[in-house]
DNA sequence: TGAAGTTGTCTATGATACTAGACAACTTGT
DNA sequence: ACAAGTTGTCTAGTATCATAGACAACTTCA
């Protein structure tokens, strides 16, 4: 590895993370393999540490890798695609993505409809219902965190349920609901929350989508509000009705 | 104009000179022409003034462009094509290029033929010679200074009608001779001396390319030989015999 | 001859880049 | 529990980058 001279122009270390940049572009270092540590990248290219170190947090800022303290830094995977249709599954898109689906329960409580989810959920004010809080992931990259509201009286236990399954699609299932379908979708983007960010493993000051929707019953019923939030360097939202 | 922020990496007086360097492979800035005053381009990109003369002397440390005192910067005309062929006329391929071909004499002197150079002629060592040195320009840019020796015998007064003439091609034709060719010719690269810098309106420190040849008769009596020392960033030889 | 405009050079100041060394905090494997 | 290896953070010194202002030296044109 040469680098030009100081002098040129260019940063030594934009010349690091540009040269490393095109490694991961041209498949040199796959998605979710291990850089060279810091030490090692130095000596290659014949530069400080800390020089690596500058070239690698551009890269991280930009969500390419992801440095993990004692183990080393990563390349990271690939933007999730995650086309938003009527019949959206978490786990069947991730499963298309030869990745494997992972869900897991934060925590369920017992709450009641405010006027803006009775309303979404077509209950009256003040209804009770059950709050599911649970961690989406992707092999074991957190995708998103969401909070599923859904009717105590018609969905009893969806608490323990969901912790069995650990699968949202399983649990309507479960009630003897054959389909469902995405009722309505809405989309902002905001700074993470500390909680999220560190249930998602991301940096704070990352950006986050908000994603709030219902799924509805074949007849067009609503079974379920939710509240996701993703991390918005993990994922890709397709909508394909363009 | 927008350059990117500082912290890119990429200083911005890298940024002014390839933004500049494009504008003269885009014909934006043909040759010879004028650029925007160093003030006028400060502005155009809001910048110090300072960060735009490191660019062009950026530019100017590769022969793009050639800053005068007082006048100001110009872009640099292309590297003249010089073919070396056996009909080697500097007027001629001046021409060729669309510019104007033009000589200055510098001094004409009387000299000895030294060892090397009676060889070269075929003379005597100690035989009179007169000695030309000349300026030779394409438009107004100096190309090369030429040392030219011929036999005092043969030529007599070559001084004075090459200071009339101005050109090689006429003195030999007004001493009666139809026709010639180069005999040989070698070359070789220095660094200019202080005394062609200047004649050649050449940095120190620069190359010139230094070339060694003899011109001859159709019977390959040689007439002159000569030492032509051109500014390497504005000729490019072409060797035709490949 | 003089004014206006140009490039050349100098000093000064603050920000950024790069190197160097040391140690803390953490992960992994034995 | 420990050692080795990793990333994270701190201090420090030097060089380059960028800005700012002033003036000299030179060219051009009226």
């Amino acid at each position: 590895m040469t680098l030009q001279e100081t002098g040129s122009g260019v940063a030594l270390w934009r010349q690091v993370a540009d040269s490393i940049e095109r490694g991961i572009a041209d498949g040199k270092f796959p998605a979710g393999e291990r850089l060279p540590g810091e030490t090692e990248i130095a000596e290659i290219y014949r530069v400080n540490r800390h020089t690596v170190r500058r070239a690698l947090a551009a890269l991280a800022e930009r969500g390419l890798v992801r440095a993990e303290r004692g183990s080393g830094t990563y390349v990271e995977a690939q933007r999730l695609a995650y086309p938003l249709r009527a019949r959206t599954r978490f786990s069947e898109i991730v499963g298309a993505g030869g990745r494997e689906p992972r869900g897991q329960l934060i925590e369920a409580t017992e709450a009641v409809a405010s006027r803006e989810l009775a309303r979404e959920l077509g209950l009256k004010t003040g209804a009770p219902l059950i709050r599911i809080e649970a961690l989406r992931l992707a092999d074991r990259t957190p995708i998103c965190v969401s909070t599923s509201w859904l009717s105590a009286e018609r969905f009893p236990d969806a608490g323990r349920v969901f912790a069995a399954t650990r699968s949202m699609t399983k649990l309507i299932k479960h009630y003897g609901i054959r389909d469902y379908r995405r009722g309505s979708t809405r989309i902002t983007a905001v700074i993470v929350d500390a909680t999220d960010a560190a249930r998602l493993d991301l940096a704070l000051g990352r950006p986050i989508l908000v994603v709030d929707a219902t799924d509805v019953d074949p007849d067009g019923t609503p079974l379920v509000a939710m509240r996701s939030r993703f991390a918005a360097e993990r994922v890709e939202f397709l909508v394909e009705n363009a």
